[in-house]
DNA sequence: GCGAATAATACTTTATCCATAATTATGAAT
DNA sequence: ATTCATAATTATGGATAAAGTATTATTCGC
């Protein structure tokens, strides 16, 4: 037996994660229409773990299957973020407050052990190891909270502003003031005052938007 | 051309809807497994599109894909149902905020029009009547909110309670309860209080989810 | 010359087939 | 008698092929 392997992924799952890449790089441009032969014959599958994928993208809303006519990639405009950011800010901020009320010392421990990280990757201004030491805070929380359901609708999000999100660490200031705001939910958390936790959260989110609306003005007057 | 069928609705999408209907009507009970051949061909139709129904069926949460070992219908505890109507409480709270905010006079003629025919059918106690007057309410709502995300979310939650909802206004007294509480939505509405409205609304779901509580345990005394 | 209709081509959709992996049952050994 | 191992059967996952539908282009008629 092979040790290594313990979950076995699908292929569909692989060929779905492979896809996600590829429109968040524009790779495979919004409105654009994908060549399923194509694209299989790229990867080197057949064309059926490639339409179970395309499913499983269509139910998240990264792209549309319209019925008889194919398979377009979704544009992701600026007031797609806008909205998404804002739904974030309240699932991810209820999640603030759930886990202020639940969480155990040990879990309070393990949270400021991530923060640590995070400390620690902001002084060597390491932005790979910010953003990891981020997501492992923001996951730890949702562990806290513990709500299935919640976490769904949060992932679902999640999906589709991943590489805007890391993007947002690369705008001027933003690792300072995100490591700042961090440092405001954990004491609110350790504080155990929930509402200021999903208060602080919210603001957190947003201001992750505000961020990414600064790079596209800044690309913008480049381009 | 045909003039009727407007969208020619994929068998996937076909086959994904009647086994939404067979989940929530416990015909596939929780935690069975699905048999993909004897499924495929009771409906007379090949494993293929019935696979890519279940994938889309597994990204909404109502089954699970266990990596080669098969497709099983998720179980939905009591306690998921607090989760989900504790997510939807906040969705749609926030729905109602940002609709009292948008809302045209227009469209708070509409809601009231809406309105009427919920209390039409609530004196008439016509129960199916007012189950869709209801979601109309809330479709209408969301219209006017305009957050295609926040929608998405929504939609994803209210597939999983759709059948339990419904359920809710059979409880002793829930109908009046339901009416009144849309009464205080609409006159937040009208009166332009958008924390009224959210405040009131997050009670009205809440309080949907204490009706199923009051049934589940009226059940269990039976049995 | 323009518009409509028909035909052809291409892509989506569905079905059938094969291979691989997992589970269960049976047999043997302790 | 119970447990472990091996073999067989069954179901999932992936590929290929065939069929149906939509779109586009070309030709014919007005």
């Amino acid at each position: 037996m092979t040790a290594s392997r313990i979950a076995p992924l699908a292929l569909y799952q692989e060929v779905a994660e492979r896809l996600r890449q590829r429109i968040f790089s524009h790779e495979l441009q919004a409105g654009t229409w994908i060549d399923e032969q194509a694209l299989a014959d790229d990867y080197g599958i057949s064309r059926t773990p490639l339409r179970e994928a395309l499913k499983v993208l269509a139910s998240e809303g990264l792209v549309t299957l319209k019925p008889r006519r194919g398979c377009y990639v979704t544009e992701i405009s600026e007031r797609d973020l806008d909205e998404i950011f804002s739904v974030m800010s309240l699932l991810e901020g209820q999640c603030a407050q759930i886990s202020t009320k639940k969480a155990t010392d040990a879990d309070l421990d393990r949270l400021r052990q991530i923060h640590a990280q995070l400390e620690e990757a902001a002084k060597k201004e390491d932005i790979n190891g910010f953003f990891e030491a981020n997501q492992a805070f923001h996951t730890a929380l949702q562990e806290i909270a513990d709500n299935r359901w919640l976490l769904h609708c949060i992932e679902d999000l999640r999906k589709v502003i991943r590489l805007s999100r890391h993007h947002s660490l690369f705008s001027e200031g933003r690792l300072e003031q995100s490591l700042e705001e961090h440092r405001g939910i954990l004491a609110a958390l350790t504080g155990r005052e929930p509402d200021t936790a999903e208060l602080r959260m919210r603001e957190h989110i947003l201001s992750g938007r505000a961020a990414l609306v600064r790079i596209a003005k800044a690309k913008n007057k480049v381009a």
